[in-house]
DNA sequence: GCTCATTATTGACGTCGATCAATGCGCGGT
DNA sequence: ACCGCGCATTGATCGACGTCAATAATGAGC
């Protein structure tokens, strides 16, 4: 397979959104059938990503948002100055893009942290198409929204939290979404470096492992490389407020 | 005048959105004489808000948008274990709320930091009058968008710089939303004390207060109390980079 | 105009996380 | 299967910011 990402044009072996197992995710609850063939019609095509690739990159002109079939992504903003800052992880269900909408120019970039699939949507057409269907628009918002909200938690971890706080609410978090994805709630693999998770927590590479194994010492979990075994996951929930 | 937050309703001696003068802020230029008398209707009321009175609280059931006409507020998220954490100054012409639409509540308190009035933007009268005029519709996505990346680029400023960068950063941001308003981009007054700034930017009050201090000492500018005079203000955007 | 609580400044000291460094290991790629 | 580099772990030291404390200045409210 190429290293290249290609946009794959719509094929009948593509599963409809109307048939995707993600529907709940990231299309609206309570569209009538007819409503759902034209959300069907709005995915023009999908695109694979491989590992390490970029979907979109800082300053390539937006023009599609991009829904997570599978795989894993991280969105990253780098500074005038060099300052590299991941703003998130995405996995399966998951929207890609919405910064882009203001400028019309992507503000950030995505790339796969492993090899992943994506179904585009073209913004014009799910623009024209809310305009029709008042509950695909009402859930457009919401999703919007509810990246603001996540965004103004990052704020709150890196304004208030300390390192193995940080560290706790990030585990708590990623096995929050595994969980609603029907995977183990328990038990994950991280897709993500250490570096990476430390860009995003505010940290340096070095405290997030030592945050790990400390963690580990405090039998709350086993760390093994990529792979996290959560034992107590009702401890690390505290492990997230002060003085625990 | 009372000190509590009373709607008023709407009268004679109002400014209309079309005659408003913060119109290029808030509403999307290039509507026709009939949509922007649509948009006229949309804003329902204006409200007075109090120094230090709530504008809305967290958990309150979210209805409306506010666009600030006057004033200035602060939006502030507090944990379960209590933390609290700035996260925006807002200031006219800008929107607060948005993040009340992904759960139907709000998620902040928004606070009025002088004494300020806002205009009531129904939710569902706006929803609906994006659906007809796409123009309308076009540019709430666009705010939306801007408020995700505004996010973002505070999570950098948490994630990545130091106490004297992020000072800098966060006044020549405020000197340039001023100069966009017509006033001066040197010299204004903060609204907020040294611990809501610190609490944005994730530094104790004492830090906030050392690091202007230090600002002054290297005359890019003048502090007495809440005002603040820029004499450099190229130094002081060089300031936000590291080893300056 | 006065008063007092709030806000701001500054100093001394402690601590958490960064930095520098060395070693080991795992896994992706051929 | 093997190779080699990227990734992870751990230790020692340093420095930036937090904490604690004392004082000063301001301005909001009576």
């Amino acid at each position: 397979m190429s290293s290249v990402p290609i946009p794959i044009t719509s094929h009948g072996l593509q599963v409809a959104c109307s048939a995707c197992n993600l529907r709940e995710l990231c299309m609206p609850v309570g569209l009538s059938d007819q409503e759902i063939e034209r959300v069907d019609e709005l995915v023009g095509a999908r695109r694979k990503v491989a590992r390490g690739m970029p979907l979109y990159l800082a300053g390539e002109p937006f023009q599609s948002l991009f829904a997570i079939r599978t795989g894993f992504f991280k969105t990253e903003v780098v500074s005038e100055d060099g300052r590299e800052q991941v703003t998130g992880f995405q996995m399966a269900g998951e929207l890609m893009g919405l910064d882009g909408i203001g400028t019309g120019q992507h503000n950030c970039d995505a790339r796969a942290l492993e090899d992943s699939e994506v179904c585009v949507i073209p913004f014009n057409r799910l623009s024209e198409l809310s305009r029709e269907i008042d509950t695909l628009q009402h859930h457009f918002h919401k999703v919007m929204s509810r990246e603001i909200v996540r965004d103004q938690s990052v704020m709150m971890l890196l304004g208030t939290m300390r390192a193995e706080e940080r560290l706790a609410a990030f585990l708590v978090n990623l096995s929050q979404r595994f969980v609603s994805r029907g995977y183990s709630a328990t038990e994950f693999n991280l897709r993500m470096t250490r570096e990476e998770i430390g860009s995003y927590l505010g940290l340096k590479l070095e405290t997030v492992s030592r945050g790990l194994s400390r963690l580990q010492d405090e039998g709350l979990l086993s760390v093994s490389n990529k792979n996290i075994r959560i034992h107590k996951l009702d401890d690390l929930k505290k492990a997230m407020s002060p003085r625990c």
